[in-house]
DNA sequence: CGGTTTGCTGGGATCGGTCACGGAAAAGCA
DNA sequence: TGCTTTTCCGTGACCGATCCCAGCAAACCG
């Protein structure tokens, strides 16, 4: 009935059942501000004529949009969709759409945000992944008031989210230690601008770790950010006499770089050698790696809580550290 | 000036500019409606004033969302996040923002899809990916002239994108054929209802290829979705005098789980046993795995160009079917 | 039984734009 | 100069909700 394959609005719903579009906007919003027969009467047009609220009208009656954004550089580094997974999960409850922006690379940053914000105006609040974000970027957000939570970035005026490297580092050298091993390696990524501070943060948590122990030599090289460059460096840091009997590497793919170098110089993993990844991703578990796991989907849901609550009012801003955990698997042991 | 720090409408640029929010609206959109001298002027004021016109208010306008939805079991099923990468891609030149909602389960997509629609009402369109879409949900989709592509999913209303199931089978038989295999393995998920079809149409090409072959001896077997199961299957399929010396599995968990189960059993790979896996996720290449490439990203990419496409009016509902190739590493090899 | 309280409902302004139309000014032409 | 065309710009009707506020009737009170 009245049903000319347009879909039905607040108006036709009203008609129907004989009361005013703002009765019916309190049955769907307020319903005890309506009276319960009246309540049923209207519930009941309103699905026979398969009516449904229209979001465009709602967010700009309420002046909100009931979406956040969540920018990050996803199709660059997909650890960002295991983020985005944890992003997902902390809004499933909540009547909240997530909008996406793509960002080539974290170092880039400004410029697609800034350039896309206005295209498609306005989101309630956002999630900024792995961008350092820049200064003027930050001001013009901050000026409009726009909520904003950072994730794996700093800034001193958003809250943010952050992996606890340094403690990473420090448990990952506690774990070596452990194990026993004294001769250690550590392999670092070239050139990662992006996470300079990140990867400085962590190699300095190893380091003051290992600062307890004055007879544990720690070698530290380079490589590019591929499991080949990996190879490279490794075969260099591993041909020498006084070899480390265990490598820690920047992030899985290095340490899988490592594992085949060792294959090549005829050394047994973990027999001769310990290798020690970071992040657990997919290829980590794949490959049997021990690793340090970081809590990636979890950092992605602690960022869409605390947005929430700052669009919800919340103005105290919030750092969080999150911890990272040992897995251990079939590389590491103690030396020989 | 003029900053109350609310930010600016379109009738604040009216006014500042000394002109009509019309002419601020064509100068906007229709550019060339309005003369070049007020144009400037207005455009010049618009970013004196930082305006920024307001999506919802657009959207309302235009009866459209600007938005699109993408469907899928992301939070189960990761490598939907892969082809959700695809996209983005897609979309990244036009101005569409994309919204997510994220199933649970393939398996129980009608609800979810019906519940979570009416919470937020409305996109301009749809993309239901690993959905086998039910019929009462595909009628509703339907009756509102919603345009939908589905993605790894039979219709016969909406465009549909697929993988060449059934071919990449054929190729994978090929590959081994050509090797030289003539005792082959072949390790099925069990109980994967979502996926039913698909797999089915996978074992059925890689069958077709081989039945040239009458020389040729298939040995199938089944296990659950994970590599350890994989491994206990493997170990039976394995153990006996006329075993294998190439095995299949229906995606690349599974294949590693064969692998392992080679190890243990004392065989070589690739030299006793060849081993292929499905999909080229991450795991197969950490584990140096040989696998049949899935355009995952791809088929993320063309869906999105095709509901773009009907969003724009086409109507022609179309059918794509992607092609998959052989990804040679370190597990497969001709037989001993 | 008049006056107050309480509970429900409706009126109407508002959100910030888009767009079809129409009218006035400027330009073209005889 | 008078009339027709163009070119530009403004008027005003939506788009589909939310939500404040006022009206009104029934219930309550003494």
């Amino acid at each position: 009935m009245t049903d000319p394959s347009k879909p039905a609005t607040i108006y036709d719903v009203a008609e129907h059942a004989g009361v005013s579009i703002s009765t019916v906007s309190n049955v769907l919003n307020k319903p005890d501000r309506v009276a319960a027969a009246t309540r049923t009467r209207v519930l009941q047009v309103a699905d026979e004529l398969g009516y449904l609220p229209k979001a465009t009208a709602i967010d700009l009656a309420r002046k909100q949009t009931g979406r956040i954004g969540v920018v990050a550089p996803f199709s660059t580094y997909p650890s960002y969709l295991r983020r985005l997974v944890g992003v997902m999960r902390a809004t499933r409850a909540q009547p909240v759409d997530i909008s996406l922006i793509d960002q080539e690379s974290a170092a880039t940053a400004s410029s697609p945000l800034l350039a896309s914000m206005p295209i498609r105006g306005v989101v309630d609040g956002l999630v900024v992944m792995g961008a350092p974000i820049e200064a003027s970027t930050e001001e013009r957000l901050a000026s409009r008031g726009l909520p904003v939570v950072l994730v794996d970035a700093d800034s001193d005026r958003f809250s943010v989210v952050n992996i606890d490297d340094h403690g990473a580092g420090r448990r990952a050298a506690r774990y070596l230690l452990d194990l026993g091993h004294r001769r250690i390696g550590y392999l670092s990524e070239a050139q990662a601008s992006d996470y300079e501070s990140q990867a400085r943060r962590r190699l300095g948590g190893f380091r003051d770790e290992l600062a307890a122990h004055p007879d544990v030599v720690l070698a530290t090289t380079q490589a590019e950010g591929t499991m080949a460059a990996a190879r490279e460096a490794a075969l260099a840091l591993l041909d020498g006499p006084d070899r480390p009997t265990a490598v820690m590497a920047h992030f899985d793919d290095l340490a899988l770089g490592v594992v085949h170098a060792a294959a090549e110089l005829g050394l047994d993993v973990p027999g001769d050698l310990s290798v020690l990844g970071f992040d657990d991703g997919p290829a980590a578990e794949a490959a049997g790696l021990s690793t340090v796991r970081q809590p990636f989907e979890e950092s992605g849901s602690v960022a869409a809580g605390l947005l929430l609550e700052a669009i919800g009012g919340a103005t105290q801003r919030r750092m969080t550290l999150l911890d990272c955990t040992l897995v251990e698997r079939r590389t590491t042991a103690p030396p020989r």
